[in-house]
DNA sequence: TACTATTTGTTCGTATGTATA
DNA sequence: GTATACATACGAACAAATAGT
């Protein structure tokens, strides 16, 4: 499989599948490295900007996570801990803010999930540490 | 309030604060278009890429919507379906790939929410749309 | 229909800063 | 201290989608 620049769809969406593949199929491991944006540019021949773009599309979807000055790593995946919804609780997923991310010190591509119980009070739970079950 | 170009922020985080206080306070009405990306640029005195990345953080925290050759809008807050979990169902949070965000037509920001029902069946479903509760 | 102007998308080049090994 | 790697920023050019004429 390579990459097309005449193609229909841009040369990053392109090498997102690409790298996606070689993630989900355990071509890359958990908690791998990935090749330096400038190697993997060198080795399909693009420019840098759309490996960057592509690697952004990969933390979006919460696949890899990127550390400056040390590289891109597939995301390892985490324990859950259980959360459990009576009835008249609420919950609802979504991306957090910037300032959330910071105090909950979240990756890129990992929702929130905001808890309302029955008396009103909230919670804010990280997504990729959490599975939900009814009561 | 202002952009300062040798703050220890970056630029275009500083854009998506200032944007983002405009939405969330009211300023910036929902289904309202955004000024152009050239627009903003001039305004403030920075260029375009700053602002291509600012309205970028805001898409990935699911507060504005792009189309391309129209513009960005601040988005709607929908209606929700109610979901219930018995306690041997499974509900995560987490965000789509780009086939599923294709495939259920979501915006950028918009997680989805993988219920695991005690059959094994499993569902997915648009957390824009949805909130749970339990049974 | 056809055309134009506007707006966002994509790509490349270049440069500098900052964090890590 | 040096080398590597990612972050930020600007400029430029062209493509593609949309809206309006």
């Amino acid at each position: 499989m390579s990459i097309d620049p005449r193609g229909d769809r841009a040369v990053y969406r392109q090498l997102a599948d690409l790298l996606r593949e070689q993630i989900q199929s355990g071509d890359l491991l958990s908690g791998r490295l990935l090749p330096s944006e400038n190697r993997i540019a060198q080795q399909y021949g693009i420019g840098r900007e759309a490996v960057r773009q592509a690697v952004a599309v990969l933390r979006s979807e919460g696949l890899v996570s990127t550390v400056r000055g040390e590289g891109t790593r597939v995301r390892q995946p985490v324990e859950r801990e259980s959360v459990r919804l009576g009835r008249t609780d609420r919950a609802v997923a979504r991306m957090p803010v910037e300032s959330e991310r910071r105090e909950l010190d979240l990756d890129e591509g990992v929702p929130v999930v905001e808890v309302t119980r029955a008396d009103g009070a909230t919670e804010l739970h990280r997504a990729d540490r959490t599975e939900f079950f009814g009561r």
